[in-house]
RNA sequence: CGGGGUGUAGCGCAGCCUGGUUAGCGCGCGUCGUUCGGGACGACGAGGUCGAGAGUUCGAAUCUCUCCACCCCGACCA
């Protein structure tokens, strides 16, 4: 036993870690707060990313690349946004080393100053829109609808691999219209994208809702959110999407002549989801034994593991194992076939557990003699043996289950894991024993959620889009509700 | 930036308090043999500027001082 994990009811953050170690997913990095994405960990994001780029492009957007540096002048062009993300920037002042006549080292040469500072993007919104007043004229150019993958810098204060680091790759999608209606369809539109990824693919239920004015973008008018839950109660922000009005149009001065020949500030989106991702994955599915992933997202969807004693049966089994490689691959299922002869197959097992590969085949000396193959669910970790004929057919479907399996046992454990409350009592005693989603009421003002947020820790996730109006009394000042909200401890 | 802690082989650690041959252990790694249906076993082997610098001493991983790095807890956050 080699690579045992952390119990999650011991230590949840210490399995996390472990996990994300342990499966090859990700390390740290000799620079704070940066990780070093491995190649089972970099795959999956991959499969992250093609999935969600295949969607944008369905609906109408197109990638495009902006510069990893800003300058400084771009972030102060608006006043909220500037406000929030001036104290975790990372900033280039120099342009050139020298050697360091004391020694021999190197050092800044400060004959290399830049003039105007450059700021490492923490987002692109600045840059686009001084870039989109170029593009838009006329009601003609709109709507633009663009996307860029790229990486971005927080400078975060303390980091977790995936699900907060200084340096991490998201895709940020900037958008221009002609009308306000239109604008927040867009929005609309993007949180419903991502909440269709986010529970077909990622196999993790979602609420969405508006964020309050305390959580929403910097420069936002409104900010629209998807939160999951995660296996230790804590809520976790997989997606936003920002109404920005008119403010960063002003701000960058971008208008467009309308048919009449008028002239009006466009109106604005941005939305993004981020490698963030990876570490819900994660925590939203996995066990004490590694990773689960969900079909659709995992790199490897079915291994084949042979055990054989010497060349003569290894070569019985190959033949049967390539066979079937061959027809799930034809069937569009990724298969690795296993036949590495440096380990062992209760080593292969446990690997491929570890890392969540779905189904995992085994074939040996008694399926030859059998016409049989053993198949064990990752998810669930059941075995059973089927005839070799019936197999591409078992497997398609297998894997389907599996997928919705994923699904519905995370849904479970949400709707669990959410309670309503009516009393303040109630909202911290459950917050303590419990933890998970509750809905309570809240008189609508940033001083009741910050009081309550400084008093628990739970913060307003979001405002359900599809709550229902139900009369009740803030738990906190008592005062008129007419919707509850939804509270959580956040990652 | 506050409060706590840790730096010894690729990884995880012991040794330090009470200085003394050649600095150990587990995992991992290499070779050979037996194994192979849930992380095999045995034998042999390779691998170290003990975070850096200065000091005390006949002698420092061990004591003293300075510096550096990282981790955990708080304030910030996709």
């Amino acid at each position: 036993m080699a690579k045992v994990l952390t119990k999650r009811e011991d230590n949840y953050a210490q399995w996390y870690n472990d996990l994300v170690i342990k499966a090859d997913l990700a390390e740290n990095s000799p620079v704070r707060g940066c990780m070093i994405i491995k190649p089972y960990g970099y795959a999956i994001w991959e499969k992250i990313q093609a999935e969600l780029d295949r969607m944008l492009k369905a609906t109408g957007h197109s990638n495009a690349y902006f510069p990893l540096f800003i300058p400084k002048s771009f972030f102060s062009r608006e006043a909220e946004h500037v406000k929030e993300f001036a104290k975790e920037c990372a900033i280039v002042t120099h342009y050139r080393l020298k050697k360091d006549p004391d020694g021999k080292g190197l050092i800044v040469d400060e004959n290399a100053k830049l003039e105007e500072e450059l700021i490492i993007r923490p987002t692109s919104e600045t840059i686009i829109w001084h870039t989109f007043k170029n593009w838009i004229q006329s009601y003609r150019d709109l709507p633009l609808l663009i996307n860029q993958w790229a990486n971005v810098v927080r400078w975060e204060m303390r980091t977790r691999l995936f699900l907060r680091t200084s340096e991490f790759l998201w895709q940020e999608g900037h958008t221009a219209h002609a009308t306000r209606e239109e604008a927040i369809e867009e929005t609309e539109k993007i949180v419903n994208l991502y909440t269709d990824f986010i529970e077909n693919y990622m196999g993790i239920p979602v609420i969405k809702g508006l964020k309050s004015e305390n959580e929403k973008f910097a420069g936002a008018v409104d900010t629209y959110a998807i939160e999951t839950l995660m296996q230790d109660g804590k809520a976790l922000q997989a997606g936003t999407s920002h109404f920005l009005g008119q403010n960063f149009a002003r701000a960058f001065d971008v208008k467009f002549t309308d048919k009449n020949g008028k002239q009006h500030l466009v109106w604005a989106t941005s939305w993004g989801v981020s490698s963030r991702l990876v570490g819900a994955l994660v925590m939203a599915h996995s066990d004490d034994n590694g990773l689960i992933l969900p079909p659709n997202l995992a790199p490897i969807q079915v291994v084949i593991v042979p055990i054989y004693k010497g060349n003569d049966e290894l070569e019985k089994i190959s033949g049967v194992a390539e066979q079937i490689k061959e027809n799930l691959t034809k069937n569009g299922i990724s298969v690795k076939y296993d036949d590495r002869d440096t380990q062992k197959p209760g080593w292969k097992f446990a690997e491929y557990e570890l890392k969540g590969v779905p189904v995992r085949i085994a074939v040996g000396p008694r399926d030859i003699a059998n016409g049989t193959v053993e198949i064990a669910r990752r998810d669930i970790l059941t075995k059973e043996v089927i005839r070799q004929e019936n197999i591409t057919d078992h497997i398609v479907n297998l894997l389907k289950d599996i997928q919705a399996g994923i699904f519905i046992k995370a849904r479970k454990f949400r709707d669990e894991n959410t309670h309503k409350v009516d009393t303040y009592e109630d909202f911290k005693r459950i917050l303590r024993e419990k933890g998970g989603f509750i809905l309570a009421h809240w008189d609508g003002t940033s001083e009741t959620e910050k009081k309550i947020s400084k008093e628990t820790k739970a913060t307003i996730r979001c405002i359900p889009l599809d709550g229902k109006q139900e009369k009740g009394k803030c738990i906190y000042t008592g005062k008129p509700s007419n919707k509850r909200v939804v509270f959580a401890i956040a990652y």
